[in-house]
DNA sequence: TTGTACGCGTTATCAT
DNA sequence: ATGATAACGCGTACAA
C-alpha cells in the first residue's frame, strides 16, 4: 500500500507538503505541487480514509437504515441516496431491518461506532423509538425519510392528504363501495397515516368505509388473503391499497376471482414505483418522488454538516406527490354499481 | 464521545485491559472483566471503527459495486448481501454505476481508499475491464456477481444454458417464430451470453431466429420500441426477453397492439424478480436466486478473508436456476401458428 | 493477570 | 512556501 510517507520520500518533500497538495492546493508552490502530484500518480497513492477520519473526526460517510430493498420504493430511494452521496464525495453504509425494531437499533449502533457523519433513517414509528432516542442522545445528525413527525426532521409527502385525495378521485369516478387493503398498520407510521387518510376521505365524501379494512399481515400470501376478503358480498367496487406491492397482488386476486380490472373493480396503489406504469393494466397510484426523497435527505444532511449544525424538525420537507390516474381504475360498472 | 481511555479511567484499569475485555475476553480476569463491562455500559462505549481499522488494517467492511438499484434484480441481491454481511458482523458500502465504466472505476478507487476488506462487483464485462485490472493490481480480494468468466471468481448461473433452456421450452409448446428482445448487448456480458444462449437454443431446435434481434438501447421507452418491432409481419409467436423488466414492457407493448398474452403471443423474461409471480399474467422466467447470489458472495469472501487468502477463479460457483413456466406463455394459437 | 508504550496514516499547529 | 511533530483511538508486543 502506498502511504503519504512514501509519496513524500518519492517526491523529496515532507509529508506535510503532500497533505497540503491535496487538501490545500493553493498553499503550495505550483512546481512542487506538480512534482508531488506526479509522484503520487506514479505510486498510485490513494489517501487512507480510516486515518483521515480518525484525524479529522469526520468520515465522509452517511449511514442509511431502511426496512428492505425488496420493496422497490426503498430501493429507488437508496439509488437516489447513492447518487447524491457519490456526487458530493460521500460514501454510504446501508443496513436493512426487515421491519424489526431490534435491527433498527443495532444498525444505528454499528453506524455510530463507525463514525458516520450523519444518518438517513426510515424507522417504523418515530413516536416511540428507542433508535431515535439513541441517535439523539449521541447527538448524531439525522434525517427521517418517509416518516413524518413534528419532532423530527423528515423528508416525506403528506400521507393522509394524499390518501384522502385518492379516495376523492375514486368517488369522483362514481365509486361508493370502497374498501382499503393495508399491511400491518403496526409496522409503520405510514400505514397508519394512510389509513387515517382513507377514513378522512370517506367521511368527506359522506361515505362509510366498505366492510372492515382488509389487513394483510404478510405480503407473501397477500393474494390469497385478498381473494378471501373479496368473496364477501356485496363486493367493493374499488380497492384502495396501502402501497403498490399490495395493489399488484390485489389485481392478481381480482383476476383469480374472474374479475376484470378496472371493468369489474378498480384498484389503486400508493408509492409510485417505476414498474407501476409499465404494468398492464398500469397502476393508478400516488406517485412519490422516491429518488428525490433520498437526494433531498442527503443534501439536507450534507448542508447542515458543512455548517457544523444538524437538521432540526423545522428543516422538514413535504415533497409533492402526484395522483396518477391509470388503467387500473375506472368508473364502476352499471351492473355492480348502485 | 466515549473512548477506550475514558472507560479505562472509569473502571480504574489500563486501556490494554479494556481492549482485551472486548477482543480477548478469556485473557482477562472474570472480575475485572465485569468491572470493565459495566464501566463501558455506563459510558455507552462503542469502539471507534476508524481507529480500529487503522490499527488492524482491516475494516470489517465490504465494498459493493452494481449497476443500479432500480432493477429489482440487483436490489434483491444487495438485500441478500446486506443480510449476510450484517450477520457476520460486516458493514457494506455500495456504489451504483448506472452501467458507466467510469463510475465502476471511481467506485472501486473510493472503496480501496476506504480500506474495504473485500469487494463484490457486478461489472459490465470482465474480459476487458480497467476496474478489474485495478482491483488485481491492488491485490484486493473480490468476487464477481452475475458475471461469469474463467479468469475470475464468479457467483452466477449458466446464462447461455438457461436461455437455451427457455427457448427449448417454448419450442416444446409448439413455437417456431421466436424473436429475442435484448437491451444493449454491449452493456454487459450477461446480455451477450443470453443472446448466444438464444442462438444455441434455436439452432438446437433446427430453427432460424425470427427476424433480427430487437435491441432496446434505453429501457425508458422500451414499450414504444417493441411496439414498432411487433408491427412487422409475420409476427413472432413468442418473444424471449433478456430480462424481466424488458418482458414486463413487452407485455405492455403487446397489449397496446391488441394482442393477448399468452393467447396471441407468448412472452418470457429472465432473472426471477419477486414481483414477476404476482403479475397478471404471471411471468414465465428463468428464476435466479438473487438474494443467494449476494449471500454466497459474502460468505465466500469472508471465508477467504478469515484464512488470509482471497478467492480465485476456481472458487467460482454456478448456482441453480429454475425455469418457471407461468401465465405469460402458452402454446401458439392455431390462427397465427404454422 | 495487568500495565506501558509504540505505531497504524492522516491532518493541523507551530516553527522555520 | 515548507518542514517537524503532536494527536486522533485503538491493538498488541513486551515488560512487570
Amino acid at each position: 500500500m502506498s502511504t503519504i510517507q512514501k509519496v513524500a520520500k518519492e517526491a523529496g518533500v515532507s509529508v506535510a507538503t503532500v497533505s497540503r497538495t491535496f487538501n490545500l492546493p493553493d498553499k503550495v508552490n505550483a512546481e512542487t505541487r506538480k512534482i508531488v502530484e506526479q509522484a503520487a500518480a506514479r505510486l498510485r497513492y490513494i489517501p487512507n480514509a480510516s486515518a483521515r477520519s480518525l484525524r479529522t473526526q469526520r468520515s465522509q460517510t452517511l449511514g442509511v437504515v431502511l426496512p428492505t430493498l425488496n420493496n422497490p420504493v426503498f430501493a429507488e430511494c437508496l439509488q437516489g441516496i447513492a447518487q447524491a452521496a457519490a456526487a458530493a464525495g460521500y460514501s454510504i453504509m446501508p443496513f436493512t431491518t426487515d421491519y424489526l425494531l431490534k435491527q433498527e437499533e443495532s444498525a444505528v449502533r454499528a453506524l455510530h461506532g463507525f463514525g458516520v457523519d450523519g444518518l438517513i433513517l426510515v424507522v417504523s414509528d418515530p413516536r416511540a423509538s428507542a433508535t431515535l432516542d439513541f441517535v439523539r442522545e449521541q447527538n448524531i445528525p439525522y434525517v427521517l425519510a418517509y416518516n413524518s413527525n413534528d419532532e423530527h426532521p423528515c423528508i416525506s409527502v403528506d400521507n393522509p392528504a394524499a390518501f384522502a385525495r385518492m379516495v376523492a378521485y375514486l368517488v369522483s369516478l362514481g365509486h361508493q363501495r370502497i374498501a382499503m387493503v393495508s399491511g400491518r398498520r403496526s409496522d409503520s407510521d405510514r400505514a397508519q397515516q394512510r389509513y387515517s387518510g382513507f377514513l378522512a376521505g370517506m367521511t368527506a365524501a359522506g361515505l362509510q368505509p366498505h366492510q372492515a379494512i382488509i389487513e394483510v399481515p404478510f405480503i407473501d400470501n397477500a393474494v390469497d388473503q385478498i381473494v378471501q376478503a373479496l368473496q364477501h358480498k356485496p363486493r367493493p367496487s374499488a380497492l384502495v391499497c396501502s402501497n403498490d406491492l399490495l395493489a399488484i397482488r390485489a389485481i392478481r386476486a381480482a383476476h383469480q376471482l374472474g374479475l376484470r380490472v378496472p371493468d369489474d373493480i378498480s384498484i389503486t396503489g400508493f408509492d409510485g414505483i417505476r414498474l407501476g406504469q409499465d404494468l398492464t393494466p398500469s397502476l393508478t397510484t400516488i406517485s412519490q418522488p422516491n429518488a428525490d426523497i433520498g437526494r433531498y435527505s442527503v443534501s439536507l444532511l450534507i448542508q447542515c454538516l458543512s455548517q457544523g449544525s444538524k437538521p432540526g424538525p423545522s428543516a422538514s420537507l413535504l415533497l409533492n406527490y402526484v395522483l396518477c390516474p391509470a388503467e387500473s381504475s375506472a368508473p364502476p360498472s352499471q351492473v355492480l354499481g348502485g
